[in-house]
DNA sequence: GCATATATGTCAACATCACTGACGTAATTT
DNA sequence: AAATTACGTCAGTGATGTTGACATATATGC
């Protein structure tokens, strides 16, 4: 029931040392590096990259989220969003719509191909993922959401996470 | 207690739905990035980048480490380290020696400049981590911890995690 | 209606970090 | 002596990000 090679959780309030806090640096370095390669991968092969893999996964996450609402969570620069963003809706895979409140906004959704390639490219994730829960139990899972709810930064970030929940 | 957002953890043996599994997706990409973020910043002023960065944590944590077993914990090539190495070594942050029993191997360690930039750079993450750590309590940490480990692909990783315990 | 602000796009130049492929050198092993 | 290992290096390429400047269409405030 125990992790047998768990110490980063030291006894009731002792604060943990400088070799665990390390550990933990490394634990997430190892663990997203893996988690990011598989899908890595796979959008090599479609010329797609990183950034690709995250605009699809955002859009797919919010139909018809803005522009400017996808700069504010990739924290990046709209020169840098514009090309990869360009690419997809050449490639078909995403569409922009003009808002009909506000014309000035281009609303992003997944095409019908768009939303058959984020689910090749996530699956491998999902199962992931979907695998380390069903391996570790719920108690797990909770505390692993805490720790990663509480290194979050910006409040709005984690109002996107509870917003689609 | 109970962390009052928290619903990625299914009671009992449920497991979690499409929705859950892609907000721990998300859960990964804000933490990790924000995690990423400080250190980032305070290595663009002093013209480093982010493998600088990898690269001074992981000689740091093994002294002495070769260059092939560094390379196989990073997974790059030889020649994106070898630039990054040799960056190091002449800004006096790494130093090389070689092996006294196998003259090809080159020994990597930090010097007294690079522990100081070691300390430096870690400042944030390390606070971030004990800070979040404190927070949730340890048995979220212990969640966080068993989670990450199964994750992560190559028991090496897993081993080298282990080692330095 | 005019001025200003906002949302988006675009051109140009550049840095970092990764890659592949090929080759060289020194040291060790067989 | 030959093969292997550990490391370095040259040359070319691609993806992702940056800053800065400017253009366009739309919306808003006075």
């Amino acid at each position: 029931m125990a992790a047998s090679s768990s110490s980063l959780a030291r006894v009731s309030d002792q604060a943990p040392s400088d070799d665990d806090v390390r550990r933990a640096m490394e634990l997430l370095f190892f663990a997203y590096r893996d988690f990011i390669a598989e899908p890595d991968n796979l959008l090599t092969e479609l010329e797609f990259g990183r950034a690709h893999h995250r605009v699809i996964h955002f859009v797919g996450r919010n139909p018809g989220i803005t522009v400017s609402e996808l700069l504010a969570i990739l924290k990046i620069t709209k020169q840098s969003l514009g090309r990869v963003l360009g690419q997809l809706v050449e490639q078909g895979i995403v569409r922009q719509d003009p808002g009909a409140r506000d014309k000035r906004h281009r609303h992003l959704t997944l095409t019908e191909e768009g939303r058959a390639l984020e689910l090749r490219v996530s699956a491998d994730q999902r199962k992931r993922i979907t695998e380390a829960f069903a391996t570790v139990g719920p108690d797990a899972v909770a505390g692993f959401e805490r720790v990663l709810r509480s290194m979050i930064l910006d409040p709005a970030d984690l109002a996107r996470l509870d917003r689609a929940k």
